[in-house]
DNA sequence: ACCTGAACACCGTTCAAGT
DNA sequence: ACCTGAACACCGTTCAAGT
């Protein structure tokens, strides 16, 4: 009802935080995927023009470099918080779930990870399930390798649960995570036995449906081959 | 010279092949990575419009998926064609190389292998990796979990250390690998022992210099968990 | 200091028109 | 059957102009 000064553009009334940025990237990230985060998108959720995000973020690398550290160190953080038990199995579940949460999360991780070694978010990953490897009375001389071969398990393993479980509701709420795990081992169930001898048999046992379960499993199972380690 | 038929725009003189769009579009990959395969500059190097690719290939994402498979499936066989030996290690080296001669390949074949877990890519890994693990004498009820673990480490290893050299490449011809290395280990020797314990240990012990040798070393870590399962 | 919004160069994809 | 090339809708990024 005021009339006087409303023809000028409105300016926002606070100014814009690095840190809004980075939550409204990660709420499209989750909500559209990889794909949707858009510039253009993103200045809309924030109400203001695709420019002025240039102000407080380099660009779209930057922002997601941020978006994915963000998430991590809150993932990480919650698992310290819980009991000192010092067990692979909590910071690996605390990635997994992140992870399943985040389902944009494990491509960024491993992209980051190649492209940037020393990184941020690399050496919180590292320092975090090297403790666990130092815990489990590795070795020094395996240190390195040790922690290697559980991060990649664990991104790749993760990723592969998140990216179906994002494909499994996005065929809508008539399926259900089993029913699409049989989908796929009954393609594997038609593969020649001849050229496909191992794939055949696998799908012929039937593939576990507690993801979980199978994901600690090899978690056990590469924790088992650390400490089998003697001299040699 | 001969001045007749001229004017009309020259169409191709032997019709486009799928295979051709394929193996340039591996080239350009090769070349200028990920970001440099554009439908444009595909259309140039086959001397033909954009549109043309589209009578051969449905879209990007199809072309990935087949220059993806041509580049395994040759990377693979290669691997079969050795002595019947029947080592983990053969087909470990295999995708190690083959993804460092296409540095593309890894973060394809981790998005391929989960957003289509039966696919034709997904399954040739899959049974290749599958096979040695079989020959392992892994008990049936490990054989998927087993699998999973060393074709999720060989690829996030294999990508490490790919992505790792094409940076190296990039910074051009006076920095050598150890250089680099050495580099990464500085960064981490300047974190807080208090907050990185482990990272700063890791990185005052050293990084290993030879990748392949590294990489190996985690395949055998995670073969020893397979093989001292006991029934439990 | 911080924002606006038009403009630029570049994508993937489509499609009427040609041969 | 196969190709051409302009056109469309959409990107990330820049930047003069504003407050």
């Amino acid at each position: 009802m005021t009339s006087r000064t409303r023809k000028k553009p409105e300016r926002r009334p606070s100014p814009l935080t690095r840190e809004q940025i980075i939550e409204a990237a990660i709420g499209l990230l989750d909500t559209a995927g990889e794909s949707g985060l858009t510039f253009r998108a993103l200045s809309e959720r924030l109400a203001t023009g695709p420019g002025a995000i240039y102000w407080h973020v380099a660009g779209k690398g930057e922002l997601l470099v941020a978006a994915t550290d963000h998430v991590v160190v809150a993932a990480l953080s919650e698992v310290a918080g819980a009991e000192p038990t010092g067990r692979i199995h909590d910071v690996a579940l605390g990635l997994f779930d992140a992870i399943e949460r985040h389902p944009w999360l494990a491509p960024q991780l491993t992209a980051q990870i190649s492209h940037n070694p020393a990184g941020s978010v690399t050496t919180c990953i590292f320092e975090a399930i090297g403790r666990q490897v130092y815990a489990l009375d590795v070795p020094a001389s395996s240190w390195f390798t040790a922690t290697s071969a559980l991060m990649h398990y664990i991104l790749g393993a993760a990723g592969q649960n998140a990216a179906n479980l994002a494909l499994v509701r996005s065929l809508g709420p008539d399926t259900d995570r089993d029913a699409y795990m049989d989908s796929v081992t009954a393609i594997w169930k038609q593969l020649s036995p001849q050229e496909f001898p191992f794939a055949r048999a696998v799908a012929d046992q039937g593939l576990d449906h507690d993801d979980r379960a199978q994901f600690l499993a090899g978690i056990d199972l590469i924790a088992a081959g650390l400490t089998a380690r003697r001299t040699d």
